[in-house]
DNA sequence: AGTGTATGAATGAACG
DNA sequence: CGTTCATTCATACACT
C-alpha cells in the first residue's frame, strides 16, 4: 500500500480514539476531503474496469481469460499446467534479479517465494526456474554485441524505408544492451526545451522537465499516474474533475504526435521503476514492445512496460510526462 | 464516482469549510479512517489491474486496444508487428529444416540469418523461432493418434513418490473426473469442526463454514473478496489496517502450512464461478496448477483456477476461506 | 465485419 | 548451465 496507507499520519489524525471529540483543522479537512474524492473517483473506475474486463472475459474463447482484479493470473476452466506469475510478482522478481549478481541460493529462494506468495501462489520451484531461465536468456540476448546508438544495424544494414520497422524488431532483443543507448540518449534530453519542455511551472511536481530540473523534487505520481494514464486529458470527464493541483502535477503537453508516458511508482515499489507507455500509430513504431516517442524534439526508440527511468534517463530521471494525444484520433 | 464520493455527505463532513476548526466525532473519525484504507487497498488493485491491463494493451493489437478507465475509447498503444518471413526465405529455411536433423546451433543460425537478409530482414531470433516452431508442430502433427479422454492415464500406478507430483500433473488432464473425486472430498469438509471451521462467528458472511451452514448467507465477497486474495494475513500491512468487521467477513486460518482459497465472484459473474488459488512451498506442492491445500484436516489437491465451486464443493457451498499463512513464512 | 487458421513469439519447465 | 521441449498467446491473413 502507498501514500494513503500513511495517511492518517501524515494528516496528523489521531490513530487511537478516545471518547472526546476529534478536532480537524480546516487544511487537515480539505486535504481529507480531496484525497477521498481522488480515491472515491479511482475506485469507480476500478469498478468500471472491472466490469468490462468480465464482459470481455466472458465473450472471449481463451487468451481473454483472465481476471486483472486477481493480480493478472491467467484462470482457465481447466486448470493451468504451469504457474503463470503475477505482474506484481514478475516486479518483484525483476527487481531482485536486478538487484543480485548470481544465482539465489536455498535460502534467498525461499525468501523470495515468500515474498511473491503475497502476490499469488508460487513456489520455490517456480522461483528457481524464473532465475534460471531469466539468467540464461539474458545470456542468449548478449550475443548480438552491442552497437553503439541508433546507428545503423550493422547485420542488416542497406535496408529500405520498409525494412526500418523490422530492424527496430531487431533491436528489441538487445533489452540490455539499449538500456545503454538510453543513458547516452538521455542527454538529448537533457538539452534545450523542445515540446515537452515547454511546461511553464517548473517547480510543479510531476512537471516535465528536463532532468536537469528534477533535482529535488518531491515526486509522487503513483497511483494518480496510473490513473492519469489512461485519461483522454481533453475530454475526460475524470479530468475535469481533478483538483487542479492534480492536474499541475503533471504536464500536458497535446501538440505532440506521441509522446512518452513514465510513470513514477516509487511510492509503489520503493525504487524508481516506471512504466513506459506510448502511443502513436507511425508506421515506423512497429517494434514489438517498444516505440518511437518523440522526447524533447528528437526521437527515441524506448520499450514499453517497465523500466527503471533512472537508469535509462539518468540518475535524477525520476519525473514523467505524458501525452495521449494520438496522432490517430479522428 | 460511487459511494465515497458522496461520503462526506453522509459523514455530515461540511463541505465548505470556514475558518474555525472542524469537529468530528470519534465515530465519524474511525469510520472516515477505515474507509480511506478500504478504498486505499482498492486502489492499490486498481493500480494492479492496470498495469496487466497495459501490458494486454501494449501486446495486443485491436480487440484489447481500449483502456477501460478511458471508459472505452480506444487508443493505439505502440502497434507490434511480427515478422513475416517472404516466400523466398519460407523456402530457404525449409531447405534448411530438410537438410538438417537437430536444430541449429548458434552458428549456424547466424549463417541461416545473413542468407535470408539477402531476401528480406530478419533477425537471428526469427530464424531461432522458427525453427523451434518448426520442429514443434512438425511433432505435434505426428502425435494425434493417442487415447480418447483422459482415461487411459489411471493405469499409472505403482508410482514413487517422486512421481507423485507429476501424477498430480497428469490428473489435472481429467478435470471432470476431479470433480467427482472433490463432490465425495467435501463431505469431509461438511463433517465436524476442522481448522477451517473453527470459525467463532457462525453468522458473520464470508466466514468459512461447512456447506451445510451456508443456507441463506447473504454472501457478498465481490471486490473485498478479490482484494483479499492478495494478502498475507500474518504479515500483509493491509490486513492489520483492514476494519474489524471486515475481517470477520470471512474466516483466516492461520496455522495451516497451506489452505484452500475460494473467492467467490457471484456478484461480478452471476453464478457459482470461484477462483482457488493456493500457496505454500511445501515441497510436494510443486505441482504447477494444482496445490495440496489442508481443508478441514485433510489434505487435498486442487486445481488452481475457475472452478464451480458449488460442483467441486456441494450445492450449496458459496461461500470462500482463504489463508496465505505460508509455510514457508519466516 | 466476423470467424477460423497458420504461425511468430514468449516463457515455464525439463533435460543432459 | 546451456539447450530443448511444451504450451500458450497474439497476430497476420484468409475466408465468407
Amino acid at each position: 500500500m502507498d501514500g494513503l496507507s500513511n495517511y492518517l499520519m501524515r494528516m496528523s489524525l489521531p490513530l487511537n480514539t478516545s471518547n472526546h471529540q476529534i478536532v480537524m483543522t480546516e487544511a487537515q479537512l480539505e486535504t481529507l476531503r480531496r484525497q477521498i474524492c481522488v480515491y472515491s473517483t479511482i475506485c469507480s473506475q476500478l469498478v468500471e474496469m472491472h466490469k468490462i474486463m468480465s464482459q470481455q472475459a466472458a465473450s472471449s474463447r481463451d487468451h481473454l481469460l483472465f481476471d486483472p482484479v486477481m493480480g493478472g493470473q491467467t484462470f482457465r476452466p481447466s486448470a493451468r499446467q504451469r504457474w503463470t506469475p503475477s505482474q506484481s510478482q514478475i516486479d518483484i522478481l525483476d527487481r531482485v534479479y536486478e538487484a543480485s549478481n548470481g544465482n539465489p541460493n536455498k535460502q534467498k529462494i525461499k525468501d523470495i517465494t515468500a515474498e511473491l506468495s503475497q502476490h499469488g501462489p508460487v513456489s520455490e520451484t517456480n522461483v528457481y526456474n524464473w532465475f534460471q531461465n531469466r539468467k540464461a536468456r539474458a545470456k542468449r540476448k548478449q550475443q548480438p554485441l552491442p552497437r553503439k546508438e541508433g546507428d545503423s544495424e550493422v547485420d542488416t544494414d542497406g535496408e529500405s524505408s520498409k525494412e526500418k520497422k523490422l530492424r527496430l524488431e531487431t533491436e528489441s532483443k538487445r533489452e540490455e544492451v539499449e538500456y545503454g543507448e538510453r543513458n547516452s540518449a538521455s542527454h538529448d534530453i537533457n538539452q534545450g526545451s523542445h515540446d515537452i519542455n515547454q511546461c511553464s511551472r517548473d517547480t510543479a511536481p510531476g512537471c516535465m522537465k528536463t532532468k536537469s530540473q528534477l533535482h529535488d523534487v518531491d515526486y509522487d505520481m503513483g497511483i494518480l499516474g496510473l490513473r492519469y494514464k489512461g485519461i483522454s486529458m481533453d475530454t475526460s470527464q475524470q479530468w475535469n474533475n481533478y483538483p487542479t493541483e492534480k492536474k499541475d502535477f503533471c504536464h500536458i503537453q497535446e501538440n505532440v504526435p506521441a509522446s512518452l508516458i513514465v510513470l513514477n511508482k516509487a511510492d509503489l515499489k520503493g525504487d524508481s521503476l516506471g512504466s513506459v507507455a506510448v502511443n502513436g500509430s507511425n508506421s515506423d513504431q512497429y517494434a514489438s514492445g517498444r516505440t518511437t516517442v518523440v522526447i524533447d524534439g528528437d526521437r527515441l526508440e524506448v520499450p514499453s512496460g517497465v523500466v527503471d527511468v533512472r537508469r535509462m534517463f539518468g540518475e535524477t530521471a525520476v519525473l514523467a510526462g505524458f501525452c495521449w494525444a494520438s496522432c490517430s484520433n479522428e
